[in-house]
DNA sequence: CTTCTAAACAGAAATAAATTCTATTTAATA
DNA sequence: TATTAAATAGAATTTATTTCTGTTTAGAAG
């Protein structure tokens, strides 16, 4: 299954411009997040002209439309990433090797509950997100602490 | 029960400075999380001379002591707020007031499981935040709407 | 295929949250 | 009370991110 970018912005009434376009084939080549700056590098390979601001600039126009994902990382840096899955769900980010691999599980219907039930709230949105190891990170870290031991 | 901060900052190994002391009374005086700016202005309202740096070097070793939490917000800067509740828990910030409330629930046992099992990873931190209008502001907000329906 | 217009853009400049640095002060321990 | 590592003030700096201005361009309409 190719990704459609054109239709996707379509959808969100957003031109298809050149940079558009290769801003998410480059996201979407790239099994990690990348922040701004790094995909202004690839985007420079791929054009003599363009600028940082536009990078910003669209990286935040897809996020909102949800056509990509922002990464909340400890850092407080932005990242972005181009996720396939379309519908609600979270991430296991690999704090090692940048990998970011989908969860299924959501526990948000039962906090719902607790915040309209409990707390009479409204609830707008949320973030969950989980770092760790990925497998092949993990595997690596053992080797290296066997190796050390 | 009046919180022993004193005792809570020898087991970090922190001395108790008469500014480390007055940044977690402010805090735990404060029903809604604080910018670390917003600390400064009301610390300088007790000392004479006080600067923004020894704030954030404050706000960043309680913080990472569990002594008070960061919240992650949308906007991107940092917030600080003093949560009397040691066990894990997660938060519900009132993005109008806010005000933060504790969540009893967390599914990160059946997240781990999840990333046990299916990914092989290894879970190493998470972030769960809920954003929303808590009681009063939500009815606050739909006494608006009615206002202007 | 042209014309038109709002959106997208480059490049320079600005912003401001956060951090670093150096010299000075101070809390905690003996 | 002497000692010392930690904490501090205040100035300077960093740097990710945003704003601004003039130019270009994608997409719609004719």
């Amino acid at each position: 299954m190719i990704d459609d970018f054109g239709a996707s912005l379509r959808n969100l009434r957003l031109k298809a411009t050149p940079r558009r376009l290769a801003i998410l084939d480059i996201l979407a080549s790239e099994p990690v997040y990348l922040s701004p700056e790094e995909v202004w590098q690839k985007l420079k390979a791929r054009f003599k002209k363009t600028g940082l601001p536009g990078v910003y600039r669209n990286l935040e126009a897809l996020a909102q439309g949800g056509v990509i994902i922002q990464i909340i990382h400890p850092d407080r840096k932005l990242y972005y990433y181009h996720c396939r899955n379309g519908s609600h769900h979270h991430h296991f980010v690999c704090i090692a090797c940048r990998k970011v691999q989908d969860l299924t599980f959501c526990g948000m219907n039962e906090i719902e509950q607790e915040i309209k039930g409990a707390l009479k709230g409204r609830v707008i949105s949320h973030v969950l997100q989980v770092y760790g190891l990925c497998r092949e990170c993990s595997d690596d870290a053992t080797i290296a602490n066997e190796g050390a031991a």
